[in-house]
DNA sequence: TTGTAAGCGTTATCAG
DNA sequence: CTGATAACGCTTACAA
């Protein structure tokens, strides 16, 4: 946490407020544009020693370019935005995390931008404004954003760094892979009524709206009555009375596939306290796989996957993009999403 | 989330790639200086109707300022740093979300910078780094830079909005509330032998550091023998061991403080697994207060705190720099951390 | 009340 | 191999 002070006073030499290439380039005897050219890379064509004496002033100066300068010559900056959904994502902060390093180690800089509760238009305005007034190298979008919304920032000029999920009926890949496991499992199971239970208050949560229409298309498939839908707080007296509700109009049993594992345990424990059985009377899947379904008991059914796995094609869109590595595909691979049985099920 | 492809199309005028403000001018009938002052706000000085009609341009534009031309001018960007502690904070993702919200309605954007694993002073050279790149209107710190790291920031000529936090003998105030909160409810309880509960693995855990050091202090005062440390992973099975190695060699009854709720359950689930009681054997002190402990049964005794009034010294630190709001203390508010009594204490 | 002109720090083009 | 020179889009004295 604390470093020396002396380390500090040591980093970079006294020097007020930022050497420029023009402090460079004195100090070596050369021109601003050579030193450009050389801390740029342009190496190979300039004499060993001009290349050493500029490096040696950079370095001496602490010279640090200038984005502003930077990003006023290239038409645009050295920042990625990345968009994130006004979901209770699973770990977030580990995927916000993750990007965020790799961009990091490409030498660039991640601007978050959250989707907020409210029209989908005003976030797309905000959105396009940041865009227009930043002009970043690039966008990574976690989930908020539509196809359409994504074509209209490119044709903005703005590189979309993550794949395009393909969205079948509004559902893109990975949601659908998500709730069809869940719905799967509970049918294996043998419930033959289903509900799916959001986590209520999330003011416009997209991704739960996804999965519990592929929870319906799972049910139509195997021909039972489409799924009860219950809002489900994340306080015990509110999840009891939400669960009471649907017990009581779809009787028992039933199978409930959850947003998150939280809305699991919420659910699982409140059917415990209604005395309802878990599994039995009480199906209960999660979404997350995150361990604190794992560590309370009964430990909670989930659906589990690697946060590295679904994000890894996102950073290797960041990585083709940004740091010239080959394209890759943008499907899941086999397995991203499977089953952890516990003893909700 | 979608959105209706006329909305978008109609967004701004055709415009390939921006506006600027000679445009503007262009389509006023002024020049650039007039479009710039009265854009500024410095509408006063300049007739009612050519202030209308510069607006009206640029709307009919779409303008929208270049941030590379305003920051090379300026000096410094409308970029906020955010700095982001490696360590589990509960609800990053809360905090970092209604932080970017403020600095975004004060219409500045937020590059997060997260701490990584790894020496201190790395972390500090790359936050300098992004400083010196992106000369940003400001820094918020969440608490991964010490005082001292914070001082050569400011030097450098990066204005800290966060509140400096009162460091004594290198723990803030928060960490000292919350740890003490901890070791003094479960002295109250009976319990004589304390432990701090560190989530494993997360390499340079800064608030765990001061946490455990506060608890030890409180043992001090209290004359009671140093308190165990224990390293607890978010599996039941390496939960357990952890647990177990402080009942071989600190006996029962033992008061465990944890690093947040989910050690909290899982030292708790461990317990009940190893057949000890709970309370009674082992008493157990979360941190975080946050629903999921509080969902399962047993509860988790926890020391509860509020998001956002930990949270609101910091947004108005910001409001107060960027948007010209009046300062404010930097102390908590009395009782903004509260023992949340379950059933494991 | 409005316009002119200079300069912020960088990179690209092209001439030497 | 190296160096002028010209943008990039914006703000801001200062001049009219």
């Amino acid at each position: 946490m604390s470093v020396e002070p002396d380390e500090v006073a040591a980093l970079p030499a006294a020097r007020r407020p930022g050497a420029t290439s023009v402090d460079v380039a004195r100090l070596a005897g050369v021109s601003r544009s050579t030193v450009s050219h050389i801390l740029n890379g342009q190496v190979t064509r300039f004499a060993e020693e001009t290349v050493e004496r500029v490096r040696d002033a950079a370095a001496q100066l602490g010279y640090v370019p200038s984005a502003a300068g930077r990003s006023l010559v290239l038409g645009r900056s050295d920042l990625v935005v990345l968009a994130v959904p006004n979901t209770t994502l699973t770990n977030v902060q580990d995927i916000i995390e993750a990007i965020a390093s790799d961009v990091d180690d490409l030498g660039y800089s991640v601007v978050v931008h959250f989707d907020r509760g409210g029209a989908p238009a005003d976030n797309l305005t905000r959105l396009q404004h940041v865009v227009e007034t930043l002009r970043p190298a690039g966008l990574v979008d976690l989930g908020s954003l539509a196809p359409a919304d994504l074509d209209a920032l490119e044709q903005q000029g703005c590189p979309i760094l993550s794949p395009r999920a393909r969205h079948v009926r509004g559902v893109d890949e990975g949601n659908l892979a998500i709730a069809r496991a869940q719905a799967e499992h509970l049918v294996e199971r043998g419930y033959t009524t289903l509900a799916y239970a959001f986590l209520v208050d999330h003011r416009d949560d997209p991704f739960g709206r996804m999965r519990s229409t592929v929870v319906a298309d799972v049910c139509a498939e195997y021909g039972l009555a489409p799924p009860a839908t219950l809002a489900v707080p994340l306080d015990p007296a509110g999840a009891q009375t939400a669960l009471c509700e649907v017990l009581r109009t779809r009787g028992r049993p039933v199978g409930i596939a959850c947003s998150n594992d939280e809305v699991g345990l919420a659910v699982t424990f409140a059917a415990l306290a209604l005395r309802a059985a878990v599994p039995g009377d009480v199906g209960v899947v999660g979404v997350g796989g995150g361990s604190v379904g794992q560590l309370v008991v009964p430990r909670l059914s989930t659906v589990g996957f690697d946060v590295r796995t679904t994000v890894s094609s996102i950073r290797q869109g960041i990585a083709a993009a940004l740091g010239g590595a080959p394209e890759v595909a943008a499907a899941f691979p086999e397995g991203t999403f499977s089953i952890i049985s516990g003893d909700t099920t």
